[in-house]
DNA sequence: AGATGTACCCCATGATCCCAGGGTACAACA
DNA sequence: TGTTGTACCCTGGGATCATGGGGTACATCT
């Protein structure tokens, strides 16, 4: 399991993570089951911040890519192989695309758009 | 057709502009066929640029509120009472919302939202 | 000549957000 | 005691965007 960061690019870091801990099991290089380093481990390893880290594995897990049993480590989940396959970002911009689409094609402004879109995403709890 | 604009609030001058100019017309105090100032008058009378006026009028022209006869002035639309009524904001916000719901309840995150989001709204032409 | 709407360039301000980090703390276990 | 995932506090940099203004220019008509 070798994984590089590029602290450089424009990938956030936790992105980067995330694709090459799915690409790895795609390659077969990770199998269901299989434990992965602690949090606090892997941050020390690539020299990131845990937080960083824990960021890539709640995304993972919340994809069924990875399970954290507590206490006990976090490992690949049995469908792992299927759940890495899934791209929710494209699946994501579709569902939006097709809703924004719809209203500048009504004649409303991206800038109001954008407003209304701000509205929704602050508004959650009211 | 008297105009107040209250610099110091929280409302955008041209969404001030927006509000009374509609209200003016539910109010009965503008009828089909009015004119309007024209855009360098208002914004000289205002105290206010040239392009703020503008804005407002361009968006009460696709709101068929007025209409633009170009050098001859603008005038207050035909079936401006009843497209003054619409609530296009509200309808907007409504459809996005549905949107962003489906896609929180699918265990999507906000960030990822925005993020995809965004990605929509810069990918126009590509 | 003068007015009309419109289009484009520049700029500053404020707001909001993502990303990343530092640090501390917790309960549940071995 | 040490490790696990997790949660909260704080910070800052960088990016994007809305608003509003200043300025210039254009074709068209009266």
């Amino acid at each position: 399991m070798e994984i590089v960061i590029d602290v450089d690019g424009p990938v956030p870091l936790f992105s980067q993570l995330i694709e090459q801990i799915k690409g790895a099991v795609l390659g077969d290089k990770l199998h269901p089951g299989d434990a992965l380093p602690s949090i606090r481990q892997l941050a020390n390893d690539l020299q990131l911040n845990n937080k960083t880290v824990a960021k890539a594995y709640r995304l993972l897990e919340r994809d069924s890519v990875i399970q954290t049993k507590g206490y006990r480590g976090t490992f690949i989940h049995p469908n792992a192989k299927a759940n890495s396959a899934v791209d929710l970002r494209t699946l994501v911009v579709s569902k939006l695309s097709a809703t924004v689409e719809a209203l500048r094609a009504s004649g409303v402004t991206d800038s109001e758009i954008r407003i209304a879109f701000g509205d929704v995403m602050n508004r959650r709890e009211s």
